[in-house]
DNA sequence: CTCCTTCCCTAACAAGTGTTTGGTAGGTTA
DNA sequence: TAACCTACCAAACACTTGTTAGGGAAGGAG
């Protein structure tokens, strides 16, 4: 009587490998059952159906998510601080559930009308809520430029950091770490040169 | 006897139009001829297959941007100019292609492979070229920071301009040219305040 | 041994898919 | 007038889709 459960998260994430590479609707179930190794019906016996799949996979990289956010959130940083953390969390995150996040890129659009993915809309507005708070308390204390529109930096943060998903593979060259830190890097300080760069890149 | 590619071309952002909306694959061609006013078989009096229309789209597209690039890239400026008229270029396609620029980007990875598509992979390998190439020159120039990689670099600046089809919405707030201009403020100087940004936004 | 549970297969279903075929209303040309 | 072309409709086609029903092999429990 081997744990159930473990059985589960193999099917899942072969599942999300295949619809982050495919999209989701291109992905029959046949496909999912094809690189699991057993036959399309017998994933009924897991799921009830390709889209409760997809809703596990979805809900499960957002509690993940999550729990990491309203650590940082919590500990009461200051607004550069709290930026820095919040795209390096982000990068462990695309390093754990890369296809997971991939597929909240490309579906999430089509999904979040759908009442069952309707948590996908209200998780947008949170993320952007916390951001613009981060952004704004920023901007107030001299952490960050003024003369920006906030809601196009925070599109600006958001969307250089998510897509990343789209091309990083874990286990490359760069670890989610140092990943996060060039892009901080670029985010904060931009990629024109000036004096200081010459050897200001702390650390 | 009406000009023919008149309503080819209507019945072409149609499906654009709804091709970004819920994906290709998601797309039934029903769905196109409801929102074009016709029924789904008269659609291929006008196109031998949905596919077709896809690659209508995409190379249409592809054909447009070429040639802004390659009157920048021809223009010999020097490495940040070249740059910021990339970006601007982009964002001016962006609200032309609106729709076209959205399938691009969400279809492009599962569509490379295929035959038909292969364009698709030659066309990013050229813009990969000229986008790493204008990096590398401004790296030598001294016009941008040499401390970072410069493949991490180019990943960066596309993917801050091109996602941006996914939010952009033409006739909005922002002309194409001014959102070029604070994403290029943002690319470049960082979104971190230092003592110039108080009024050095170059006009 | 028998019973039961877990996990999968075989085989089929109805619904929806892209596409084709034949026909036709209405305008243009001769 | 008749012949013709454009742009569409009506109806069907073969096929794929997600899903279900019934059965069976393997192994632990009594």
């Amino acid at each position: 009587m081997r744990p159930a459960p473990e059985r589960r998260r193999e099917l899942l994430e072969v599942a999300a490998e295949v619809f982050a590479a495919q999209g989701y609707d291109a992905t029959t179930v046949r496909r999912i059952a094809d690189a699991a190794g057993l036959l399309a019906g017998s994933l009924y016996y897991h799921f009830d159906s390709k889209e409760s799949m997809l809703d596990e996979i979805l809900s499960g990289f957002l509690d993940d998510l999550w729990s990491r956010y309203d650590a940082v959130l919590a500990a009461g940083l200051g607004p550069r601080e709290t930026l820095e953390a919040l795209v390096t969390a982000s990068f462990r995150e695309i390093d754990r559930h890369r296809a997971a996040v991939a597929i909240y890129q490309k579906e999430s659009g089509q999904l979040r009308d759908q009442p069952r993915f309707g948590y996908l809309a209200e998780a947008q507005l949170r993320l952007e809520r916390a951001w613009l708070r981060t952004l704004e308390s920023g901007a107030a204390s001299g952490d960050f430029r003024t003369d920006l529109d906030v809601r196009l930096t925070y599109r600006f943060v958001r969307d250089t950091v998510w897509v990343a998903a789209s091309w990083y593979r874990p286990g490359g060259r760069h670890s989610p770490e140092e990943t996060a830190r060039q892009y901080l890097s670029m985010v904060l300080d931009g990629v024109a040169l000036r004096d200081r760069h010459r050897r200001t890149n702390k650390e």
